[in-house]
Parts: C-alpha cells; sequence; structure tokens
RNA sequence: GGGCGAUUAGCUCAGUUGGGAGAGCACCUGCCUUACAAGCAGGGGGUCGGCAGUUCAAGCCUGUCAUCGCCCA
C-alpha cells in the first residue's frame, strides 16, 4: 500500500470537482439502478428558465434535492432525479424582443412564425447554460431523461390535458375583467400581480345629481376611470344616501346620466361612502355592474392609452390623463378635497408596469371543481407539507381560489388547441391540428392567436416528463414522486397547480410530501434582486470556493421553511471545514505505510477506538433521521460537530501515539483499521453535502470501491455506551489540566507533573491504562494516579470534581493569591449550582410531581456540587494556612 | 383588515416530545505541538423582546403587547 502523501497541503476544489462529475456522467451514475428489488426515489426537478441563470435559490433548492437523491441512492433506492427546464413563456419572449430591439426590430416585423423560430434559436444558444451551471454545482440528475416544457411528450401532455378540460366544460372562454400588462401586452393571472403599498391619492370628486343643486361626493384613487363610470354605489343601510337611490348623478366631465344603486359590497367607514362604479376597468366594480346590470365602457386601450370612449381625453396616456381630469375637476368646481392615502398597487410581476384590470376576452379554468379535491388530499394527509405550516397558506389560498386565466396574447409557448372555422363558426378544440371542419368540411380554419400561461405546462410537469398519457415504464415506475422540494414563493403558482392537475389527470397525488425551503437574502435581510444589484452569483462561489463549499454553506444550521442571509464569512469558514476534512484525510494517508484491511477483534480496540465508534454510530443514526425529517441544515450541522470536534481534536490526537514506529505492529495495525474505517463511514455519511472532496478523498483511500456516490450509507453498528461515558471523564481531565497551563502561563516546553486523586478506587484503571493519553495531549511528564493523599500539596494548583482532585505542584512558579482567588470563584459556582438543586429538592410538589428521574438526577446534582465544595473549601483551608 | 414568520452572546443564527443556555464569526491570552496558522489550546461575554398565565419546572406551552419582515385581501 503506498504511503506517499498524495494530498496536496491545501484542498483545491477547481480541477477536482470537474474530474469527478464528468467520471460520475460518463459511468452513468445518475441514471435509476433499475433494481426493482429495492424501493423507489424519485424527484422531479422545479424546472428552472430555459435562458436564465443559476441564481443562490436555485443552488438552493438543487442542493436539498441532491442530498435527498445521493442519500437514497446510497441507501440502495432505484433512484431517479430528473431535470428539465422550462420556456417561461413572457420572460424568454421578452429578452427575444429585447435582442430584436438592438436591431431596430419589433415581433411584429417578423411575424409570429419568424418571431417563434427565433426564440427557439435563442432556446438553443442559451437553453444549456443553466443545466450546465447545474451541473458545476453536482448534480446527480439523470441528463438522459432532460426533459422541456417545450418538447414533443411535454406540448402533447398539454393538449390532453386541455382538451379533457375542455370537453368536461371546465375551461371555458369569456368576457371577464382580468389583469392587463400594458408592458407585456396580455393578461396576466391574479398571482402574477404584486400589489406595492405606495403612497397615493384619494381624491373626493362632486357628482351633481340630476335634477338637484346637490352633489354626492365620491371618493376615488384612480380618478382617471371615471369616464368609464356607468353608477355610483352606496351601501343598503347607509342613511346618509338611502334618499338617493333609484336616482341618478350627472357624471362630470362626460355629462352621462348614471345611476346610483345600493350594494352590500360598499364600505360605509370608507372615504365617503359613495363609491364610483367602472366595471370595465375594476374586479369589484366589475362584479357590482354584473350584478346591476350596469354597462362596460372601457376607456383605455391596450397599451393603457385612453380610447375614443374617454372623449376629449383621448390619446392621452394614463397617468397624464389624470393629472387632467384632475385639473378639469378642480377647474369645474367639482374637487371637494384631496387627501393623501396608502394603498396597494398592482403590478406586473414581470416588468413592474403598474397592472390595469380591464375587461377582455380570455381563457378561463373553472377552479372550484378541481380545488375541491385538491383540498382534501391535504386535508386527508395524502399529501404532507414540510414544514407542516405552510399547509394553512395552501389551504387558505385553494379555499379562496377565483378562475385562472391561462390565456395570453403573447407567441411563445403552448398555442391554445381551439380553431374556428370561418364559414360557419364551428369552435374546435382538438388534440390533433385539425385539416377541415366537422360540421361543414371547409378548410378555412383559424387557430385562435393566444398561447397558454406557462404554469400551465409546470403544472403537468411530474407526470408529463414521464411520458404521460402514454404508460410509459417510466410513468409506472416513478409516478407518483416521493418528494417535491420548492421556494416558498412558488405554493400558488407551481405546488397548488401540480396538485389539482395530478389528481384531475391521473387520479392520484403527484407527492405524498412538499418540502418548502426560504429565500436566500444578502446579509442585510433584504431579497436579492437585479435592481438594487446586491445579487451573488452562486458561479463566482463556486470558482472562488469550490461547490461543496456553496452547497454545505447554504444549508448548515438552517431550519427548514425559513429564508437564509448570505455571507462571505459563513462561506470562508464552511471552506476551512472542507479543508480540515482534507487535512484529516491527508493525515491517514501519511500513517498507512504497512496497512491492510481486516477484522478486528473486540477486545483489541481501545477506549479511544470504541468511543470514536460508537459516536460514529449515533451519527450516522442521528443524521438519517434528520434525513428522514428534512431537516437536512441540523443533519449538516451534526455532521460538521462530529467530524470536527470529535474526530479530528481528539480522536486523531488521540490514535498518534499508536502510528508511531515505535508502536506495536499489531496495535499500529489496529489503528489503522479503527481510522480507516471511521473515515470511510465519515465520508461516506458527508457524501451528499460535499460530493466532490469525498469522492476525490475516497479515490485515494486504499481499497475502496468504484465510487463513493454508490458505496453504502452507514448504519448504526455496536456501541460501547461505558467507553463513552469513560472518554468523557478523560478528556474532562485532560482540560483540566490543559486549563491550568494556560491560566498559570505555562509555556508548553516547561515540564508539569500530576497527582490525580481518585475518590472511587473503581476508576483507577481507568487512569492508569491511559497515562499515555494524558502524556500527549495534556503534555504532562509524570502521572500519579492514587485512591488516598495524606498530605496534600500545598505548592501545587488543583482542578476539584466530585469524583477527583487533580494536583499539579508548581513550587516556586504558583502564586499562592492567586490560586485562592480563582478556587473562591470555583467555590461561588459550586455553591450557586448546590443551592439551585437543594431549593428544588426542598420543594414538595417537586418531589411529588416531577418524574423520578428527574429527581434523580436533581439529587446527583446537589451531591456534585456538595463534595466539590468541600474539597475547595479544604483546599482553600491549606493554601490561607501556609 | 386577516394570516405567517422572526425577536437568544458584539454580528449571523441553531436549540422538535417543557427538566443543567449553544455554534460560527468577532474579541482576549498563549502556541508554527511531525494533518491542517484556512490551524491548536485556553478564556470572557446572554434578566433567551415586554408583561401576564399554565406547570413542581418555561427559551420551548397559552394569552397579550411591542418592533421588524413576508404573504393574502
Amino acid at each position: 500500500m503506498s504511503t506517499d502523501n498524495q494530498l496536496a497541503r491545501v484542498y483545491e476544489p477547481g480541477q477536482v470537482e470537474h474530474k469527478w462529475y464528468r467520471f460520475w456522467k460518463e459511468n452513468n451514475y445518475f441514471a435509476p439502478s433499475g433494481n426493482t428489488e429495492r424501493p423507489v426515489f424519485s424527484i422531479v426537478m422545479p424546472p428552472p428558465n430555459v435562458t436564465g441563470t443559476l441564481h443562490l435559490g436555485h443552488a438552493l433548492d438543487n442542493t436539498l434535492q441532491d442530498i435527498l437523491t445521493r442519500w437514497r441512492r446510497m441507501q440502495g433506492y432505484n433512484t431517479l432525479w430528473l431535470p428539465g427546464t422550462d420556456h417561461a413563456g413572457i420572460a424568454t419572449q421578452a429578452k427575444v424582443e429585447e435582442a430584436l430591439a438592438q436591431e431596430g426590430l419589433s415581433r411584429y416585423d417578423l411575424g409570429r412564425e419568424k418571431f417563434v423560430e427565433r426564440v427557439w434559436e435563442w432556446k438553443h444558444l442559451y437553453g444549456s447554460r443553466i443545466t450546465e451551471q447545474l451541473s458545476l454545482l453536482g448534480s446527480s440528475c439523470d441528463w438522459s431523461r432532460e426533459r422541456f416544457t417545450m418538447d414533443e411528450g411535454c406540448s402533447q401532455a398539454v393538449r390532453e390535458v386541455f382538451v379533457n378540460l375542455y370537453n368536461k366544460g371546465l375551461i371555458y372562454q369569456g368576457d371577464y375583467i382580468i389583469n392587463w400588462c400594458p408592458k407585456c401586452k396580455t393578461a396576466i393571472s391574479d398571482i402574477e400581480v404584486d400589489h406595492e403599498d405606495t403612497e397615493g391619492h384619494l381624491w373626493h370628486i362632486r357628482y351633481p345629481i340630476e335634477d338637484s343643486s346637490e352633489f354626492l361626493v365620491v371618493a376615488t384613487t384612480r380618478p382617471e376611470t371615471m369616464l368609464g363610470d356607468t353608477g355610483v354605489a352606496v351601501h343598503p343601510e347607509d342613511e346618509r344616501y338611502s334618499h338617493l337611490i333609484g336616482r341618478n348623478v350627472i357624471l362630470p366631465l362626460m355629462d352621462r346620466a348614471i345611476p346610483i344603486f345600493a350594494d352590500d359590497y360598499v364600505d360605509k367607514e370608507f372615504g365617503t361612502g359613495a363609491v364610483k362604479v367602472t366595471p370595465a376597468h375594476d374586479p369589484n366594480d366589475f362584479e357590482m355592474g354584473l350584478r346591476h346590470d350596469l354597462p362596460q365602457i372601457k376607456v383605455m386601450s391596450d397599451t393603457a392609452i385612453m380610447n375614443e370612449n374617454a372623449g376629449k381625453y383621448a390619446g392621452l396616456e394614463r397617468s397624464e390623463c389624470r393629472r387632467q381630469v384632475v385639473a378639469d375637476l378642480e377647474a369645474l368646481g367639482l374637487l371637494e378635497k384631496v387627501e393623501t392615502h396608502q394603498h396597494a398597487v398592482g403590478q406586473c410581476q414581470r416588468c413592474e408596469t403598474v397592472v390595469e384590470p380591464m375587461v377582455s376576452k380570455q381563457w378561463f379554468v373553472r377552479m372550484k371543481p378541481l380545488a375541491e379535491p385538491a383540498i382534501r388530499c391535504v386535508v386527508d394527509g395524502d399529501i404532507r407539507f414540510v414544514p407542516e405550516r405552510f399547509t394553512k397558506i395552501y389551504l387558505n389560498w385553494m379555499e379562496n381560489i377565483r378562475d385562472w386565466c391561462i390565456s395570453r396574447q403573447l407567441w411563445w409557448g403552448h398555442r391554445i388547441p381551439v380553431w374556428y372555422c370561418d364559414e360557419c363558426g364551428e369552435v374546435i378544440c382538438s388534440k390533433t391540428d385539425p385539416t377541415s371542419c366537422p360540421n361543414c368540411d371547409t378548410d378555412k380554419l383559424r387557430q385562435d392567436e393566444d398561447v397558454l400561461d406557462t404554469w400551465f405546462s409546470s403544472a403537468l410537469w411530474p407526470f408529463s416528463t414521464l411520458g404521460w398519457p402514454e404508460e410509459t415504464s417510466d410513468l409506472q415506475t416513478f409516478y407518483p414522486t416521493s418528494v417535491l422540494v420548492t421556494g416558498r414563493d412558488i405554493i400558488f403558482f407551481w405546488v397548488a397547480r401540480m396538485i389539482f392537475s395530478g389528481l384531475e389527470n391521473t387520479g392520484q397525488v403527484p407527492f405524498p410530501d412538499v418540502n418548502i425551503h426560504g429565500l436566500i437574502l444578502d446579509g442585510q435581510g433584504r431579497k436579492m434582486s437585479k435592481s438594487l444589484g446586491n445579487g451573488i452569483d452562486p458561479i463566482e462561489v463556486i470558482d472562488k470556493y469550490g461547490a461543496d463549499t456553496l452547497r454545505f454553506a447554504l444549508i448548515t444550521g438552517v431550519t427548514p421553511g425559513n429564508d437564509i442571509r448570505f455571507h462571505w464569512e459563513k462561506v470562508e469558514s464552511t471552506r476551512n471545514f472542507a479543508n480540515k476534512i482534507w487535512n484529516a484525510a491527508r493525515f491517514v494517508l501519511m500513517n498507512l505505510e504497512g496497512y491492510e484491511p481486516q477484522p478486528i477483534a473486540e477486545e483489541d480496540y481501545t477506549l479511544a477506538d470504541r468511543w470514536i465508534i460508537s459516536r460514529l454510530g449515533v451519527t450516522a443514526e442521528e443524521v438519517t433521521k434528520l434525513l428522514e425529517g428534512y431537516d437536512l441544515g441540523e443533519a449538516a450541522k451534526t455532521l460538521y460537530e462530529f467530524i470536527w470536534d470529535e474526530f479530528c481534536d481528539w480522536y486523531i490526537e488521540l490514535v498518534k501515539i499508536r502510528l508511531g514506529h515505535a508502536a506495536d505492529p499489531h496495535t499500529r495495525q489496529v489503528a489503522q483499521n479503527v481510522l480507516c474505517g471511521v473515515l470511510y463511514d465519515t465520508l461516506r455519511l458527508l457524501h451528499p453535502f460535499m460530493p466532490f472532496i469525498t469522492e476525490e478523498i475516497y479515490q485515494n483511500l486504499p481499497g475502496h470501491n468504484e465510487t463513493i456516490m454508490l458505496d453504502e450509507w452507514p448504519v448504526q453498528g455496536k456501541t460501547w455506551p461505558q467507553a463513552v461515558e469513560d472518554m468523557q471523564q478523560l478528556m474532562s481531565v485532560i482540560r483540566s489540566l490543559r486549563n491550568i497551563r494556560a491560566e498559570f502561563n505555562i509555556a508548553p516546553g516547561t515540564p508539569i507533573n500530576t497527582i490525580i486523586l481518585v475518590r472511587d478506587k473503581a476508576k483507577m484503571p481507568l487512569f492508569e491504562n491511559n497515562k499515555d493519553y494524558l502524556h500527549r495531549l495534556a503534555q504532562v511528564e509524570q502521572i500519579d494516579v492514587v485512591d488516598t493523599l495524606d498530605t496534600k500539596p500545598s505548592q501545587a494548583v488543583s482542578a476539584l470534581t466530585s469524583w477527583s482532585e487533580i494536583y499539579v505542584p508548581l513550587e516556586g512558579i504558583i502564586d499562592i493569591e492567586r490560586e485562592i482567588l480563582r478556587l473562591e470563584k470555583e467555590l461561588k459556582a459550586a455553591e450557586t449550582d448546590l443551592q439551585k438543586a437543594e431549593s428544588k429538592l426542598s420543594n414538595d410538589s417537586f418531589l411529588a410531581r416531577a418524574p423520578q428521574e428527574v429527581v434523580a438526577k436533581e439529587e446527583a446534582k446537589a451531591e456534585e456540587a456538595r463534595v466539590k465544595r468541600e474539597g475547595i473549601l479544604q483546599r482553600l483551608g491549606i493554601l490561607k494556612q501556609s
């Protein structure tokens, strides 16, 4: 076996990561094992925007999925993590339009067909960038099954679903109020509107009452919409206005008589209690308009320019129109007052343009019948949100759901599979493109111009990617998927829609578990955004520190579902952790001369061996449990602590004694076997979190298998609880001795001796047999272990516990005054402990009601403190006499 | 207006059946001890947001208030 120090002093992730990713991919390790004897584990990746770039949110999301996937794969599951991308209708189209604009062209110059070709070209040019970036992160997804929402299979699934829903009457077309983005020039759904609290105004406008000299004062935040008013509403029980119900007002500026009516919707307390009603430009007014049979007058165009219905304001941009209207009202003496007013203004999620509610002919999905089973499956526990609190958010939305506007006035996307016959007016909804009208047989068919909301196809992702509607073997094997991992920001957009789509189309939930994670924020807790310029490029982090470090830094010590602030300091300390592992491995490799892997007889294990093996087993058990509960942050932290604090800081130090060339060959062999075995298991436990460095080290260890990726996930073996307890006592003695050295500024070179007085004689062998550890780790020379001590040294520093007294004679060095002060501090601490315990024990209800073991624990604590205090008092007596 | 989350050491955060307050970074002291100075050893530092309640016992459970953030209307 080679003992060359093959590893560099400092871990350099760059080349290592590329090398192993290629190795894994070329050997097809990411594909399912196909072993039908074993359980299945499958995840479909939330598809990123095909022309996008990786951001930290993707990095987090995919790290979590990769950890789960790699862990289950190592456990032997038949594992599939299916990757893919989303065509992201509006976003992608906007990018290509921007590029065209550079050439001085618009999409209309190209025409629909040429434009769509251009987008495909763009997709082929940039579509692989994000998937390459996912590879850099180490994602172990099966690239041979990569999908795209616009590929043939997914498109077929979209048609299948559309036609089925249409035939069931769950998809309909109609003139309803929708959210219109004047910049994107398309309808958008309710959830694509962000409501931004904005400082605005509340204008109080006098509407003259017909055949009267009185006015009815209405309050509005959007005076320009008054041009389209077709009524004024008051609350039916509002006595101020009851006499006016049924009469008309003359709409100022337009000189139109419109009715005053009563409706429960009106809030008496808000404004003047009278509201102007514009059915064509406000969702609530739209509803009221339907209830009271009011006309809808659209006063704006698709680009938010006032149209011919706006009278003399036609041609004005909407904000300019607002200024004009207000000025004119003022001139006419019809503006009663203006108040400043906070209100939520709807903005297009994509371009931040203020959304214009408008009546428009669009396609909708009837949601109530779909929502009902989607609610039931979560209430019944067939789908479980982790963390649980997101259940409420989901249910609340689902229970108050409104019909989903699915048509978009875009060119990039799945075109609505509906054709109109120009001859007879027949409407044809078909899975395949019709060539002639089934009614009149003409071939003059025209396909609906609109495309579907991108989320319509994303909603089918868990089964469309597996081949649905065909009954493929992938669909049979991997659907329903095992878990969905995604950010809390797309619960409505995506998770909810996948749930009702899965139930409707496959009759099954798409996944039993939904693991929701938080968002990555900047160091000051702000969302990362282009406009703030506070974004961090994950690729930059990977270039500087490696993917393992980025992954581990993103998830360590993070509470599930909570947002995460990004700090470079954390990245650095994680890098240090990676380097720590690296150097621990270097140490092991440097000490493997003559190593033969072999089974070790139990009696050959030393105390330290039993301890570290026990601790490793417990760690494996804990990590596994935490992963099962999706608590990946805590799992990572558990491993960090085991590796750094126990394996590196203690075990490696302890084992050094047995590795020296002076050591007995058999002893050395046992040490090498334990060291190597523990390192192997540790690497395997760590592999899902830090795939690259663990593979690199693994491949350098003697006796390794083909790849760590497919090696077995460690399980807890035999543990020795007594060894763990004994080690703890030894460690506390070592810490005491180190503390004495530090407090008295004894240079490392200065030799010290110690007397260890053990109150319980049975404990003597523990210290007698492990003197080497004390020599080495506490740097003491002579060690006397005794169970009685007639004359206690006066020129000595001491550490006193309930079960021992440790003396370090320091003739001539010790400052008695200082030692007295130190002991008095200790005394105080012991007395506080004693007091606390005694007060509990003197409480009758505590004794009566607390569980037996808690009382026993408290008694032990009291006894411990008592003995310790006694020892300190004695010690102080001796010191003060001398 | 409704809901959710946060409030713990100087900073960023852990702390899941209620039973001795933790980590990383920062700080102080001493060390190049033959894996690692991206390191080692030792140390200081917290009325766990306020108040009230339940309990023998509350960072943890209940109520309430405050501040901050997010979501929905």
